[in-house]
DNA sequence: TCAAAAGTGTTTCGGATACACCCATGA
DNA sequence: TCATGGGTGTATCCGAAACACTTTTGA
Protein backbone atom coordinates (compact mmCIF):
# COMPACT_ATOMS: atom_id res chain seq x y z
CA UNK A 1 0.00 0.00 0.00
CA UNK A 2 1.10 3.11 -1.41
CA UNK A 3 -0.33 6.52 0.68
CA UNK A 4 0.15 9.74 -1.17
CA UNK A 5 0.04 13.04 0.45
CA UNK A 6 0.76 16.54 0.07
CA UNK A 7 2.41 19.20 2.54
CA UNK A 8 4.50 21.65 1.57
CA UNK A 9 4.79 21.71 -1.84
CA UNK A 10 6.15 18.23 -1.46
CA UNK A 11 4.52 14.63 -2.03
CA UNK A 12 4.66 12.86 0.50
CA UNK A 13 4.33 9.14 1.23
CA UNK A 14 3.53 7.32 4.33
CA UNK A 15 6.06 4.62 5.83
CA UNK A 16 6.62 2.54 8.61
CA UNK A 17 9.56 0.76 10.49
CA UNK A 18 10.13 -2.72 11.37
CA UNK A 19 10.82 -3.21 14.99
CA UNK A 20 14.45 -2.84 14.91
CA UNK A 21 14.17 -2.95 10.79
CA UNK A 22 14.47 -1.05 7.88
CA UNK A 23 11.54 1.12 6.48
CA UNK A 24 8.88 -0.25 4.57
CA UNK A 25 6.02 0.15 2.87
CA UNK A 26 2.35 -0.50 4.68
CA UNK A 27 0.40 -3.16 4.47
CA UNK A 28 -1.98 -5.71 5.57
CA UNK A 29 -3.42 -9.52 5.42
CA UNK A 30 -6.68 -10.05 3.36
CA UNK A 31 -8.91 -11.46 5.71
CA UNK A 32 -10.79 -15.13 4.78
CA UNK A 33 -14.06 -13.47 3.89
CA UNK A 34 -13.04 -10.17 2.81
CA UNK A 35 -12.36 -9.22 -0.25
CA UNK A 36 -9.24 -7.66 -1.70
CA UNK A 37 -10.55 -4.14 -1.79
CA UNK A 38 -12.40 -3.71 1.09
CA UNK A 39 -9.09 -5.22 3.27
CA UNK A 40 -7.29 -2.06 1.05
CA UNK A 41 -10.07 0.09 2.94
CA UNK A 42 -9.64 -1.37 6.29
CA UNK A 43 -5.73 -1.47 6.56
CA UNK A 44 -5.82 2.00 5.28
CA UNK A 45 -8.52 2.88 7.85
CA UNK A 46 -6.67 1.53 10.55
CA UNK A 47 -3.11 3.50 9.50
CA UNK A 48 -4.61 6.72 9.38
CA UNK A 49 -8.47 7.12 10.52
CA UNK A 50 -9.66 8.32 7.38
CA UNK A 51 -12.80 6.80 5.31
CA UNK A 52 -13.60 7.34 1.52
CA UNK A 53 -10.21 7.67 0.64
CA UNK A 54 -9.47 7.37 -3.33
CA UNK A 55 -7.65 4.44 -3.67
CA UNK A 56 -6.33 2.01 -6.83
CA UNK A 57 -5.16 -0.98 -7.07
CA UNK A 58 -2.20 -0.74 -9.38
CA UNK A 59 0.16 -3.95 -9.62
CA UNK A 60 0.15 -7.07 -8.11
CA UNK A 61 3.96 -8.48 -7.33
CA UNK A 62 4.36 -12.37 -6.92
CA UNK A 63 8.23 -12.97 -7.43
CA UNK A 64 9.24 -14.89 -4.29
CA UNK A 65 12.57 -13.93 -5.46
CA UNK A 66 11.60 -9.94 -4.59
CA UNK A 67 11.75 -11.41 -0.20
CA UNK A 68 15.31 -12.57 -0.92
CA UNK A 69 17.03 -11.26 2.61
CA UNK A 70 13.54 -12.28 4.62
CA UNK A 71 15.81 -13.89 7.04
CA UNK A 72 14.66 -11.74 9.84
CA UNK A 73 12.18 -14.55 11.44
CA UNK A 74 12.98 -17.62 11.61
CA UNK A 75 11.43 -20.34 8.61
CA UNK A 76 9.42 -21.95 10.85
CA UNK A 77 7.15 -18.39 11.53
CA UNK A 78 4.47 -18.20 9.26
CA UNK A 79 6.07 -14.38 7.92
CA UNK A 80 8.63 -16.78 6.44
CA UNK A 81 6.36 -17.93 4.21
CA UNK A 82 5.75 -16.94 0.66
CA UNK A 83 3.34 -13.52 -0.08
CA UNK A 84 1.99 -12.07 -3.15
CA UNK A 85 1.45 -8.30 -2.77
CA UNK A 86 -1.87 -6.61 -4.00
CA UNK A 87 -0.39 -3.12 -4.55
CA UNK A 88 -3.19 -0.10 -4.12
CA UNK A 89 -1.71 3.39 -3.80
CA UNK A 90 -3.87 6.05 -1.63
CA UNK A 91 -4.39 9.96 -2.02
CA UNK A 92 -4.78 11.41 1.55
CA UNK A 93 -5.35 14.84 3.07
CA UNK A 94 -2.12 15.30 4.63
CA UNK A 95 -3.32 16.96 7.84
CA UNK A 96 -6.17 14.98 8.32
CA UNK A 97 -3.56 12.03 8.80
CA UNK A 98 -2.85 10.63 12.41
CA UNK A 99 -0.31 7.89 11.74
CA UNK A 100 -0.68 5.00 13.62
CA UNK A 101 1.95 1.95 13.12
CA UNK A 102 0.46 -1.75 13.28
CA UNK A 103 1.66 -4.11 15.73
CA UNK A 104 4.44 -4.76 13.43
CA UNK A 105 5.51 -1.63 13.73
CA UNK A 106 6.96 0.74 15.77
CA UNK A 107 7.26 4.12 14.02
CA UNK A 108 4.71 4.75 11.24
CA UNK A 109 5.50 8.78 9.55
CA UNK A 110 5.79 10.66 6.41
CA UNK A 111 8.61 10.65 3.84
CA UNK A 112 9.11 13.36 1.31
CA UNK A 113 9.11 11.27 -2.20
CA UNK A 114 12.61 12.23 -3.04
CA UNK A 115 13.93 11.15 -0.03
CA UNK A 116 12.58 7.96 1.00
CA UNK A 117 15.06 5.77 2.65
CA UNK A 118 16.24 2.16 1.71
CA UNK A 119 13.27 -0.14 1.58
CA UNK A 120 12.98 -3.71 2.82
CA UNK A 121 12.65 -6.21 -0.43
CA UNK A 122 11.01 -4.74 -3.77
CA UNK A 123 9.05 -2.03 -1.64
CA UNK A 124 11.11 0.65 -3.22
CA UNK A 125 9.87 -0.61 -7.21
CA UNK A 126 6.41 -0.75 -5.58
CA UNK A 127 6.66 2.28 -5.19
CA UNK A 128 8.24 3.60 -7.89
CA UNK A 129 5.25 1.58 -9.79
CA UNK A 130 2.25 3.49 -7.66
CA UNK A 131 4.16 6.77 -8.51
CA UNK A 132 4.22 5.82 -12.03
CA UNK A 133 0.69 4.65 -12.44
CA UNK A 134 0.13 7.94 -10.47
CA UNK A 135 1.34 9.88 -13.02
CA UNK A 136 -0.57 7.98 -15.90
CA UNK A 137 -3.58 7.90 -14.16
CA UNK A 138 -3.16 12.22 -13.96
CA UNK A 139 -3.98 11.72 -17.76
CA UNK A 140 -7.75 11.27 -17.65
CA UNK A 141 -8.55 11.45 -14.08
CA UNK A 142 -8.45 14.60 -11.68
CA UNK A 143 -6.80 14.75 -8.82
CA UNK A 144 -6.92 16.91 -5.78
CA UNK A 145 -9.87 16.43 -4.36
CA UNK A 146 -7.65 13.78 -1.71
CA UNK A 147 -4.45 15.67 -1.92
CA UNK A 148 -5.67 19.23 -0.89
CA UNK A 149 -7.39 21.10 2.06
CA UNK A 150 -11.17 21.98 1.00
CA UNK A 151 -10.49 25.84 -0.33
CA UNK A 152 -6.90 26.27 -2.00
CA UNK A 153 -5.39 28.03 -4.46
CA UNK A 154 -4.65 27.70 -7.98
CA UNK A 155 -1.03 28.35 -7.61
CA UNK A 156 -1.51 25.34 -5.01
CA UNK A 157 -3.38 22.95 -7.33
CA UNK A 158 -0.53 23.55 -10.06
CA UNK A 159 2.15 22.85 -7.39
CA UNK A 160 0.50 19.81 -6.93
CA UNK A 161 0.33 18.54 -10.83
CA UNK A 162 3.99 20.03 -11.13
CA UNK A 163 5.23 18.20 -8.13
CA UNK A 164 3.24 15.07 -9.67
CA UNK A 165 4.29 15.03 -13.11
CA UNK A 166 7.95 16.08 -11.96
CA UNK A 167 7.99 19.06 -14.72
CA UNK A 168 6.74 22.75 -14.08
CA UNK A 169 4.00 23.92 -15.82
CA UNK A 170 2.76 27.08 -17.89
CA UNK A 171 0.69 28.84 -15.53
CA UNK A 172 -1.83 30.67 -17.64
CA UNK A 173 -2.36 27.53 -19.60
CA UNK A 174 -2.57 25.30 -16.44
CA UNK A 175 -5.31 27.30 -15.24
CA UNK A 176 -7.47 27.26 -18.50
CA UNK A 177 -7.46 23.57 -18.47
CA UNK A 178 -8.53 23.16 -15.40
CA UNK A 179 -11.34 25.55 -15.28
CA UNK A 180 -12.32 24.12 -18.42
CA UNK A 181 -12.43 20.44 -16.24
CA UNK A 182 -15.54 22.54 -14.90
CA UNK A 183 -15.14 20.63 -12.20
CA UNK A 184 -14.19 23.75 -9.89
CA UNK A 185 -15.58 26.44 -7.88
CA UNK A 186 -14.46 29.76 -7.98
CA UNK A 187 -15.01 31.64 -4.32
CA UNK A 188 -15.17 34.75 -3.47
CA UNK A 189 -12.64 35.11 -1.15
CA UNK A 190 -8.62 35.64 -1.85
CA UNK A 191 -6.26 33.53 0.22
CA UNK A 192 -5.05 36.26 1.82
CA UNK A 193 -1.21 36.92 4.13
CA UNK A 194 0.87 36.33 1.28
CA UNK A 195 3.52 38.73 0.14
CA UNK A 196 2.02 39.71 -2.60
CA UNK A 197 -1.60 39.90 -4.85
CA UNK A 198 -3.97 37.91 -3.70
CA UNK A 199 -5.08 34.63 -5.14
CA UNK A 200 -8.34 33.30 -5.53
CA UNK A 201 -9.46 30.18 -3.30
CA UNK A 202 -11.11 27.50 -5.05
CA UNK A 203 -12.92 24.21 -4.07
CA UNK A 204 -14.12 21.19 -5.83
CA UNK A 205 -17.61 20.93 -7.16
CA UNK A 206 -17.84 17.48 -5.63
CA UNK A 207 -20.47 15.50 -7.95
CA UNK A 208 -18.69 17.03 -10.89
CA UNK A 209 -15.67 15.90 -9.41
CA UNK A 210 -16.78 12.56 -8.77
CA UNK A 211 -18.15 12.14 -11.97
CA UNK A 212 -15.08 12.98 -13.69
CA UNK A 213 -13.26 10.28 -11.60
CA UNK A 214 -15.55 7.68 -12.97
CA UNK A 215 -16.18 8.75 -16.23
CA UNK A 216 -12.22 10.19 -17.20
CA UNK A 217 -11.15 12.80 -18.35
CA UNK A 218 -12.01 13.22 -22.16
CA UNK A 219 -9.35 15.46 -22.98
CA UNK A 220 -5.87 14.70 -21.35
CA UNK A 221 -6.15 16.28 -17.58
CA UNK B 1 -6.39 -15.36 -18.00
CA UNK B 2 -7.49 -13.99 -21.38
CA UNK B 3 -6.28 -15.31 -24.26
CA UNK B 4 -6.94 -13.24 -27.15
CA UNK B 5 -6.32 -14.07 -31.17
CA UNK B 6 -7.69 -12.70 -34.33
CA UNK B 7 -9.69 -14.55 -37.38
CA UNK B 8 -11.52 -14.30 -40.09
CA UNK B 9 -11.36 -10.38 -38.82
CA UNK B 10 -13.35 -11.55 -35.58
CA UNK B 11 -11.48 -11.17 -31.84
CA UNK B 12 -11.29 -14.57 -30.30
CA UNK B 13 -10.77 -15.00 -27.06
CA UNK B 14 -9.99 -18.76 -25.34
CA UNK B 15 -12.09 -20.81 -23.08
CA UNK B 16 -12.41 -23.91 -21.57
CA UNK B 17 -15.71 -26.15 -20.79
CA UNK B 18 -15.82 -27.70 -17.07
CA UNK B 19 -16.98 -31.23 -16.89
CA UNK B 20 -20.30 -30.87 -16.70
CA UNK B 21 -20.58 -27.69 -15.99
CA UNK B 22 -20.58 -23.71 -17.90
CA UNK B 23 -17.51 -22.16 -19.74
CA UNK B 24 -14.86 -19.87 -17.73
CA UNK B 25 -11.85 -18.46 -18.66
CA UNK B 26 -8.49 -20.54 -18.40
CA UNK B 27 -6.70 -20.60 -15.34
CA UNK B 28 -3.99 -22.02 -13.00
CA UNK B 29 -2.05 -22.07 -9.92
CA UNK B 30 0.72 -20.57 -8.48
CA UNK B 31 3.19 -22.66 -7.30
CA UNK B 32 4.84 -21.94 -3.77
CA UNK B 33 8.46 -21.55 -5.28
CA UNK B 34 6.85 -19.48 -8.67
CA UNK B 35 6.57 -15.98 -9.84
CA UNK B 36 3.03 -15.11 -10.25
CA UNK B 37 4.13 -14.19 -13.80
CA UNK B 38 6.15 -17.26 -14.21
CA UNK B 39 2.79 -19.23 -13.62
CA UNK B 40 1.41 -16.96 -16.33
CA UNK B 41 3.50 -17.84 -18.81
CA UNK B 42 3.56 -21.84 -18.05
CA UNK B 43 0.04 -22.25 -17.66
CA UNK B 44 -0.67 -20.31 -21.28
CA UNK B 45 2.44 -23.01 -22.76
CA UNK B 46 0.37 -25.81 -21.10
CA UNK B 47 -2.72 -24.57 -22.73
CA UNK B 48 -1.54 -23.38 -26.25
CA UNK B 49 2.00 -24.76 -26.75
CA UNK B 50 3.40 -21.31 -27.30
CA UNK B 51 6.33 -19.42 -25.85
CA UNK B 52 6.98 -15.80 -25.92
CA UNK B 53 3.74 -14.31 -26.14
CA UNK B 54 3.01 -11.23 -25.00
CA UNK B 55 1.59 -11.28 -21.70
CA UNK B 56 0.08 -8.29 -19.96
CA UNK B 57 -1.60 -8.60 -16.16
CA UNK B 58 -4.21 -6.30 -15.67
CA UNK B 59 -6.27 -6.33 -12.75
CA UNK B 60 -6.77 -8.49 -9.53
CA UNK B 61 -9.49 -9.80 -8.52
CA UNK B 62 -10.40 -10.87 -4.80
CA UNK B 63 -14.05 -10.77 -3.99
CA UNK B 64 -15.16 -14.16 -2.32
CA UNK B 65 -18.96 -12.84 -3.20
CA UNK B 66 -17.37 -12.90 -6.87
CA UNK B 67 -17.43 -17.09 -6.37
CA UNK B 68 -20.97 -17.17 -5.75
CA UNK B 69 -22.69 -20.25 -6.75
CA UNK B 70 -19.46 -22.32 -6.31
CA UNK B 71 -21.21 -25.35 -5.59
CA UNK B 72 -20.37 -27.45 -8.12
CA UNK B 73 -18.02 -29.49 -5.76
CA UNK B 74 -18.40 -30.17 -1.68
CA UNK B 75 -17.51 -27.78 0.54
CA UNK B 76 -14.89 -29.96 1.81
CA UNK B 77 -12.67 -29.49 -1.37
CA UNK B 78 -9.82 -27.50 -1.42
CA UNK B 79 -11.51 -25.89 -4.92
CA UNK B 80 -14.40 -24.97 -2.41
CA UNK B 81 -12.16 -22.30 -1.12
CA UNK B 82 -11.33 -19.01 -1.18
CA UNK B 83 -9.07 -17.85 -4.37
CA UNK B 84 -7.91 -14.68 -5.59
CA UNK B 85 -8.02 -14.26 -9.45
CA UNK B 86 -4.87 -12.42 -10.99
CA UNK B 87 -5.83 -11.65 -14.53
CA UNK B 88 -3.48 -11.66 -17.54
CA UNK B 89 -4.42 -11.21 -21.08
CA UNK B 90 -2.02 -12.74 -23.36
CA UNK B 91 -1.76 -11.90 -27.53
CA UNK B 92 -1.51 -14.78 -29.70
CA UNK B 93 -1.40 -16.01 -33.05
CA UNK B 94 -4.64 -17.92 -33.59
CA UNK B 95 -3.21 -20.04 -36.07
CA UNK B 96 -0.89 -21.33 -34.09
CA UNK B 97 -2.52 -22.42 -31.00
CA UNK B 98 -3.60 -26.00 -30.39
CA UNK B 99 -5.85 -25.82 -27.21
CA UNK B 100 -5.29 -28.15 -24.91
CA UNK B 101 -8.22 -28.50 -22.15
CA UNK B 102 -6.83 -28.91 -18.81
CA UNK B 103 -7.00 -31.68 -15.86
CA UNK B 104 -10.42 -30.00 -14.82
CA UNK B 105 -11.98 -29.84 -18.02
CA UNK B 106 -13.12 -31.19 -21.30
CA UNK B 107 -12.98 -28.90 -23.94
CA UNK B 108 -10.82 -26.46 -25.02
CA UNK B 109 -12.21 -23.78 -27.95
CA UNK B 110 -11.95 -20.59 -29.33
CA UNK B 111 -14.98 -18.05 -29.17
CA UNK B 112 -16.29 -14.78 -31.07
CA UNK B 113 -15.49 -12.07 -28.14
CA UNK B 114 -19.11 -10.59 -29.73
CA UNK B 115 -20.31 -14.05 -28.87
CA UNK B 116 -19.38 -15.70 -25.24
CA UNK B 117 -21.56 -17.53 -23.88
CA UNK B 118 -22.38 -17.82 -20.10
CA UNK B 119 -19.39 -17.56 -18.03
CA UNK B 120 -18.99 -19.02 -14.60
CA UNK B 121 -19.11 -16.71 -11.96
CA UNK B 122 -17.46 -13.09 -12.69
CA UNK B 123 -15.40 -14.20 -15.60
CA UNK B 124 -17.27 -11.94 -17.81
CA UNK B 125 -16.84 -8.88 -15.90
CA UNK B 126 -12.75 -9.92 -15.89
CA UNK B 127 -12.91 -10.49 -19.29
CA UNK B 128 -14.18 -7.36 -20.32
CA UNK B 129 -12.10 -5.48 -18.15
CA UNK B 130 -9.25 -7.83 -19.87
CA UNK B 131 -10.46 -5.60 -23.45
CA UNK B 132 -10.80 -2.70 -21.90
CA UNK B 133 -7.17 -2.88 -20.57
CA UNK B 134 -5.79 -3.90 -24.18
CA UNK B 135 -8.40 -1.23 -25.85
CA UNK B 136 -6.47 1.44 -23.02
CA UNK B 137 -3.00 0.12 -24.17
CA UNK B 138 -3.77 0.32 -27.38
CA UNK B 139 -2.81 4.42 -27.33
CA UNK B 140 0.76 3.70 -26.41
CA UNK B 141 1.97 0.21 -27.46
CA UNK B 142 1.89 -0.78 -30.64
CA UNK B 143 -0.47 -4.25 -31.39
CA UNK B 144 -0.18 -6.77 -33.90
CA UNK B 145 2.69 -8.91 -33.79
CA UNK B 146 1.56 -11.09 -31.93
CA UNK B 147 -1.82 -11.41 -33.33
CA UNK B 148 -1.32 -11.66 -36.79
CA UNK B 149 0.66 -14.07 -39.15
CA UNK B 150 4.27 -12.73 -39.89
CA UNK B 151 3.89 -11.55 -43.43
CA UNK B 152 -0.23 -8.93 -43.33
CA UNK B 153 -1.44 -6.20 -45.51
CA UNK B 154 -2.19 -2.86 -44.38
CA UNK B 155 -6.24 -3.80 -44.56
CA UNK B 156 -5.76 -6.33 -42.28
CA UNK B 157 -3.92 -4.67 -39.53
CA UNK B 158 -6.57 -1.88 -39.89
CA UNK B 159 -9.34 -4.47 -39.62
CA UNK B 160 -7.88 -5.99 -36.52
CA UNK B 161 -7.34 -2.02 -35.12
CA UNK B 162 -11.19 -1.79 -35.75
CA UNK B 163 -11.74 -4.65 -34.08
CA UNK B 164 -10.35 -4.33 -30.92
CA UNK B 165 -11.46 -0.67 -30.99
CA UNK B 166 -14.79 -1.56 -31.94
CA UNK B 167 -15.15 1.40 -34.58
CA UNK B 168 -13.94 2.20 -37.95
CA UNK B 169 -11.23 4.26 -38.45
CA UNK B 170 -9.84 6.43 -42.05
CA UNK B 171 -7.82 4.26 -44.37
CA UNK B 172 -5.75 6.95 -44.99
CA UNK B 173 -5.02 8.14 -42.10
CA UNK B 174 -4.23 4.82 -40.88
CA UNK B 175 -1.57 4.18 -43.03
CA UNK B 176 -0.01 7.16 -42.23
CA UNK B 177 -0.15 6.93 -38.23
CA UNK B 178 1.13 3.08 -38.67
CA UNK B 179 3.74 3.91 -40.95
CA UNK B 180 4.57 6.75 -38.49
CA UNK B 181 5.14 4.28 -36.27
CA UNK B 182 8.18 3.22 -38.47
CA UNK B 183 8.33 0.04 -37.34
CA UNK B 184 6.78 -1.46 -40.28
CA UNK B 185 8.80 -2.70 -43.56
CA UNK B 186 6.83 -3.34 -46.45
CA UNK B 187 7.94 -6.08 -48.57
CA UNK B 188 8.16 -5.87 -52.56
CA UNK B 189 5.37 -8.62 -52.82
CA UNK B 190 2.13 -8.39 -52.89
CA UNK B 191 -0.78 -10.17 -51.50
CA UNK B 192 -2.29 -11.89 -54.66
CA UNK B 193 -5.71 -13.72 -55.22
CA UNK B 194 -7.48 -11.15 -54.35
CA UNK B 195 -10.14 -9.96 -55.75
CA UNK B 196 -8.66 -6.41 -57.04
CA UNK B 197 -5.50 -4.40 -56.48
CA UNK B 198 -2.96 -6.19 -54.91
CA UNK B 199 -2.50 -4.88 -51.85
CA UNK B 200 1.46 -4.85 -50.43
CA UNK B 201 2.04 -6.96 -47.71
CA UNK B 202 3.97 -5.64 -44.54
CA UNK B 203 5.84 -7.62 -41.73
CA UNK B 204 6.89 -5.63 -38.33
CA UNK B 205 10.60 -4.86 -37.68
CA UNK B 206 11.00 -7.16 -34.65
CA UNK B 207 13.72 -4.60 -32.92
CA UNK B 208 12.18 -1.69 -33.68
CA UNK B 209 8.73 -3.21 -32.55
CA UNK B 210 10.09 -4.48 -29.13
CA UNK B 211 11.46 -1.09 -28.32
CA UNK B 212 8.20 0.59 -28.60
CA UNK B 213 6.28 -2.42 -26.68
CA UNK B 214 8.64 -1.56 -24.05
CA UNK B 215 8.93 2.26 -24.49
CA UNK B 216 5.68 2.83 -25.19
CA UNK B 217 4.58 5.61 -28.72
CA UNK B 218 5.13 9.03 -28.06
CA UNK B 219 1.59 10.17 -29.48
CA UNK B 220 -1.32 7.64 -29.61
CA UNK B 221 -0.69 4.20 -30.89
C1' DT C 1 -16.00 -1.07 -68.99
C1' DC C 2 -17.33 -0.93 -64.48
C1' DA C 3 -17.47 -1.70 -59.53
C1' DA C 4 -14.67 -2.34 -55.68
C1' DA C 5 -10.41 -2.13 -53.30
C1' DA C 6 -5.86 0.01 -52.72
C1' DG C 7 -2.13 3.76 -53.12
C1' DT C 8 -1.09 8.58 -52.28
C1' DG C 9 -1.49 13.65 -51.22
C1' DT C 10 -3.85 18.14 -49.65
C1' DT C 11 -6.84 20.91 -46.75
C1' DT C 12 -8.84 21.97 -42.51
C1' DC C 13 -9.59 22.34 -37.77
C1' DG C 14 -8.96 22.32 -32.76
C1' DG C 15 -6.34 21.82 -28.76
C1' DA C 16 -2.05 22.68 -26.81
C1' DT C 17 1.69 25.80 -26.48
C1' DA C 18 4.00 30.07 -26.32
C1' DC C 19 3.77 34.49 -25.10
C1' DA C 20 2.49 39.85 -23.17
C1' DC C 21 0.19 42.97 -20.51
C1' DC C 22 -2.01 44.72 -16.42
C1' DC C 23 -3.03 44.51 -11.35
C1' DA C 24 -2.25 43.99 -6.34
C1' DT C 25 0.76 43.76 -2.38
C1' DG C 26 4.54 44.10 1.04
C1' DA C 27 9.06 45.44 1.54
C1' DT D 1 8.60 52.44 -6.26
C1' DC D 2 9.77 48.19 -7.31
C1' DA D 3 10.16 43.27 -7.25
C1' DT D 4 7.21 39.45 -7.04
C1' DG D 5 3.35 36.92 -7.81
C1' DG D 6 -1.42 36.66 -9.67
C1' DG D 7 -5.31 37.47 -13.24
C1' DT D 8 -6.52 37.41 -18.16
C1' DG D 9 -6.27 37.42 -23.27
C1' DT D 10 -4.16 36.46 -28.01
C1' DA D 11 -1.14 34.43 -31.67
C1' DT D 12 0.89 30.33 -33.24
C1' DC D 13 1.81 25.71 -34.25
C1' DC D 14 1.32 20.92 -34.93
C1' DG D 15 -0.94 16.67 -35.23
C1' DA D 16 -5.36 14.61 -36.15
C1' DA D 17 -9.28 14.39 -38.94
C1' DA D 18 -11.61 15.12 -43.18
C1' DC D 19 -11.44 14.58 -47.76
C1' DA D 20 -10.37 13.52 -53.59
C1' DC D 21 -8.13 11.61 -57.19
C1' DT D 22 -5.77 7.87 -59.52
C1' DT D 23 -4.57 2.91 -60.24
C1' DT D 24 -5.33 -2.00 -60.45
C1' DT D 25 -8.02 -6.08 -60.87
C1' DG D 26 -11.61 -9.56 -61.82
C1' DA D 27 -16.06 -10.01 -63.41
Amino acid sequence: MCDFGFHENQLKVLLLKWKEGPWCLPGGFVKHEESVDDSAVRTLNERTGLENIYLQQFHTFGDPAREKGKKIVSAKSWISKRFISIGYYALVEFSKVNPQPDILSTECRWWDVEKVPALIYDHKQIMNKALETLRLDLNDHPVGYNLLPQKFTMPELQCLYETILGESLDRRNFQKRMLGLEILDRLKERKLGGAHKAPFLYRFDKRKYQKALQQGLKSGW
